[in-house]
RNA sequence: GGGUGAUUAGCUCAGUUGGCUAGAGCGUCUGAUUUACACUCAGAAGGUCGGGGGUUCGAGCCCCUCAUCACCCACCA
């Protein structure tokens, strides 16, 4: 025998997986005239190793991919990395900061170099995790987003986009990190609510409240709601003068409706170049912006004496001025307001007014459907149109309630890591200012002119990342020609061609906003086209405990490479799947790996066993059914087949997995090998061997694999490239009659059991039926004999209409006689739900005809069953 | 403030457009067995599907409402 007694995983993955890389099967063909299925892997960012979510990903999009495979169609799914600036920034400087020293000491060019070489080691051992996950990717198409050709992608989107007004640079005001010196969006922004002081001031007639006081020095705006009726007397750009901290100022009355009259005093004062708010009121009215804090987190000199002090230290200080001055009204201790940080990092967001490239959501020029919609618009569309169909189709009003609070979108970063703004600039002379924009440098060197230099900024790692179903798809040799415009360039990619659209993204929710609508904003404007069909969605794994998994509780941590050379690649991959559903979390469970761990031993021992049944029989290529058993699981293996190709279609994974677990163990093993054991039919063992192994080849590659190789009954193929076929014939009432003879087995079992007899008869009185089948009903229901005789006594089996029964002393069966009795009660219950619901007119009347039916059938079933055990206890009492 | 999800067996979760007596894994209990597998087999117990109301011939599933938990978005000076 080739297979040894249990599997050990770890003993052959790094073998399979080899032998699948270079077999080319996972390679894809753009010229092999199938039908094509892409998906893009959502690159991981290279910030170390990958997490149990990876780990979910992976098995998600590699079951479609396999899936895919054994329907027979030419499958690309890609693979790739991220050099997700922010994130990776945000480690070099840490280790920069614990090594005692900073980015600036380092340079740009030296922290460069730097972060280079983390990412590089980074992403070799991601790629080989994703290698021990079993991930069918075509590594020949292997993508980094700062790859050439995806670089020049970028710069080519953001000139375009430039070109058509779509990208402008502008005074904003950002969300700026002052510990990482750079402004983030808003979407990688956290609140986290904080207990703080919240003042009350005397500001000339009116009453102001704030919990920033720092912020307050050149506050000279004071806004009231324009029907508040308590302020009427004020008119707009009325001046009075009041006193503040730093002695007398002119302050401006300024209507606006962004006032709640409803929240404290109905007044306040304005702080443009910190608030979002109050920018948005200042820029209504036209009014100035003053900085009071600079980028460091420090106060200004119109902060006068509190200039250079930090936040935390001026703030007491200032207060006590106030209230010296007796300025100071109240102090609330126990207010409860919302902290803005920046989710890479940490560092408290400080909004700050600075001049940055931004993408105009608003503006109507991009040519969809044959009218001119603006980004916003599109996005709208893709989905209301159902170009693109989210699953769970609920996440789209979480999508359509995004995108109406979107606003343009800061796309530049003041990272040093990441893709560079693709702009230049020089100064004349004279002072003179010239500004270029375009794919490459500008090699122009004028008279009078000073040289250009760059734009200082990077794009956000999304921009990059929002091109990523075809920049990943454009020829990486065509990409070097610069004299090929980008449509060009696309038409002439083959891959583009041949897979784009991608087939679907399967990634998390909490990238739905990130990643999922940006994608869809990027490749509908610069290609046309949407970038995929489908995106199913996958939720978060939770801890075992039910919380999030996270850094600040290493415990809670699950390290998918701790599990893999202990339980095997494919006990992980199955518990992934066990219970999973699109958008909802899934809690980690050590039972489930321990369960698959078990499936995968035991459809090794499925085929161990058939191994030596088969031994050197050849045969096994005219696989035929003969008895009852081989019907019924011929039967039962077509539906499954069925089953599971409609439900992979429709991404129910769990289902299709319990529902090969059920067929696997209970009906195949349980059933149809221990009723081989009496009747064997050795091309059908084998030939069913086969199939399953195929079945559970897209959720268990390994052990599937691993088998079929080692019985090499097929020399030099590759289960991975082996496609679904039809299922052979099988007559639906042979199939039919072995159930019965599954009822007669669990019955003699069930009464045995109960009993605790042992070396039983079964008798029958010249039954064909249990005559034909007495071998299998020996051996399953572990019977001594099963006989024919003229009459007798003992226990009747009561499941079936065949006469016959056990050779048991009816004393003994005193506590089976309750249970009779027990099952009667039940019986008629069950005939009076259902004699009362044929007794309805309306549904008789109203339910499909099937359905009634149905409810004859079954009436007639439990009557018969009703009749046998009365009769048994009525023998019992005579 | 707006929104979403969850609530089904002791635990973790499935349950497709409403239609057989609501399922699985783990756990519990009772037995069996040593050449496919103790990473096994046979069997059992365990659920008024969060509460209330409604629609329907029929509701775990649809509608309303309440409760608890989790999450998302917005954000107030």
């Amino acid at each position: 025998m080739k297979l040894p007694k249990a599997y050990e995983a770890s003993n052959y993955e790094k073998d399979i997986y080899a032998l699948w890389e270079k077999s080319g099967a996972f390679v894809a063909n753009p010229d092999s005239g199938k039908e094509h299925f892409s998906i893009s892997m959502p690159p991981p960012n290279e910030t170390g190793t990958l997490s149990i979510g990876h780990a979910l990903f992976i098995t998600l999009q590699d079951i479609m991919a396999r899936h895919a495979r054994q329907k027979g169609m030419d499958v690309l799914w890609l693979p790739g990395t991220d050099h997700a600036a922010l994130a990776v920034n945000a480690i070099i400087e840490k280790k920069l900061e614990q090594e005692g020293t900073n980015k600036h000491e380092v340079g740009r060019e030296k922290f460069i170099e730097m972060t280079r070489d983390f990412v590089g080691n980074s992403r070799e051992t991601m790629l080989e995790q994703m290698r021990a996950m079993g991930a069918s990717t075509d590594w020949t198409r292997l993508r980094y987003t700062l790859d050439e050709a995806l670089n020049r992608c970028v710069n080519e989107t953001f000139v375009k986009m430039y070109n058509d007004g779509l990208i402008y640079r502008g005074h904003r005001i950002v969300n700026w990190d002052p510990k990482l010196e750079t402004n983030v969006s808003d979407d990688e922004i956290t609140y986290i609510e904080e207990k703080s002081k919240f003042y009350t001031f005397k500001y000339g007639p009116f009453e102001i409240g704030t919990a920033r006081p720092e912020t307050k020095f050149g506050d000279k705006y004071v806004v009231m709601h324009p029907d508040d009726k308590r302020y009427a007397k004020y008119k707009h750009g009325e001046k009075i003068e009041v006193e503040w901290i730093n002695g007398p100022i002119i302050a401006t009355i300024i209507k606006d409706e962004a006032v709640d009259p409803k929240f404290g005093t109905g007044v306040m004062t304005i702080t443009p170049w910190h608030s979002l708010v109050d920018f948005e009121i200042a820029e209504r009215h036209g009014l100035d912006k003053e900085q009071i804090i600079d980028f460091h987190g420090n106060l200004l000199p119109i902060a006068e004496e509190f200039s250079g002090q930090s936040i935390e230290e001026a703030r007491p200080k200032i207060v006590e001025k106030l209230k010296s001055k007796g300025l100071l009204i109240k102090i609330d201790e126990n207010y409860l307001h919302n902290v803005a940080i920046n989710e890479r990092g940490k560092g408290i967001i400080e909004p700050q007014i600075r001049l940055q490239w931004f993408v105009d959501v608003k503006k109507q020029v991009i040519p969809w459907k044959g009218k001119k919609l603006s980004l916003k618009e599109v996005l709208q569309s893709v989905i209301r149109d159902e170009d693109i169909e989210l699953i769970p189709k609920r996440f789209e009003k979480i999508y359509f309630n995004w995108i109406d609070n979107l606003r343009d979108w800061c796309i530049s970063r003041q990272i040093w890591w990441g893709h560079r703004v693709p702009v230049w600039y020089r100064n004349d002379t004279d002072g003179r200012e010239e500004t270029y924009v375009g794919v490459k440098p500008p090699t122009d060197h004028s008279e009078g002119w000073h040289e250009w230099e760059q734009d200082p900024d990077t794009l956000d790692t999304w921009f990059s990342s929002a091109l990523w179903t075809w920049s990943t798809l454009v020829d990486p040799e065509l990409a070097q020609d610069y004299s090929l415009s980008l449509d060009e360039l696309l038409k002439r990619s083959k891959d583009y061609n041949a897979y784009h659209p991608t087939s679907v993204m399967e990634t998390g929710w909490d990238i739905l906003f990130f990643w999922v609508a940006r994608m869809i904003l990027a490749t509908t404007y610069v290609t046309g086209e949407i970038p995929f069909k489908q995106v199913y969605l996958h939720g978060l794994i939770r801890a075992e405990d039910g919380k999030k998994m996270s850094k600040s509780r290493p415990e809670s941590i699950i390290d998918p490479l701790d599990i893999i050379p202990k339980y095997g690649t494919d006990a992980l991959r199955m518990a992934l799947i066990m219970g999973v559903t699109p958008g909802n979390d899934q809690t980690w469970g050590w039972s489930k790996i321990e369960a698959n761990q078990r499936f995968a031993n035991k459809i090794w021992n499925i085929a161990r066993y058939i191994e030596g049944v088969v031994g050197d029989s050849t045969d096994i290529k005219k696989p035929q059914p003969v008895s009852l058993a081989d019907h019924w699981i011929l039967t039962n293996l077509q539906r499954i087949k069925e089953k599971s190709t409609t439900d992979l279609d429709n991404y129910r994974f769990s289902e299709v997995y319990e529902s090969l677990y059920q067929f696997i163990w209970n009906d195949v093993a349980d059933w149809y090998i221990e009723a081989s054991k009496a009747e064997v039919n050795i091309p059908l063992l084998a030939y069913l061997l086969e199939e399953i192994l195929v079945l559970v080849h897209p959720f268990a590659p390994f052990v599937t694999e691993t088998i079929w190789q080692t019985l090499n009954w097929e020399e030099g193929t590759i289960l991975a490239s082996k496609t679904l076929g039809p299922t052979i014939g099988s007559d639906e009432a042979k199939a039919k009659d072995f159930t019965e003879i599954q009822s007669i087995i669990s019955e003699a079992r069930y009464i045995i059991k109960a009993l605790k007899v042992s070396g039983v008869t079964l008798y029958h009185t010249s039954d064909e039926f249990i005559e034909a089948n007495s071998a299998v009903i020996k051996r399953m229901a572990g019977l001594q004999a099963v006989e024919s005789v003229k009459e007798g006594k003992g226990i009747h089996l009561t499941n079936t209409k065949r006469i016959s029964w056990l050779d048991i002393d009816e004393s003994m069966a005193n506590t089976y006689k309750t249970e009779l009795l027990n099952r009667i009660i039940d019986q008629e219950n069950m005939i009076k739900k259902l004699e009362l619901r044929l007794q309805n007119k309306n549904y008789v009347k109203n339910a499909p005809k099937n359905v009634v039916k149905q409810t004859k059938n079954q009436i007639e079933d439990a009557k018969t069953l009703l009749d046998s055990i009365k009769a048994e206890v009525e023998r019992f009492s005579s």
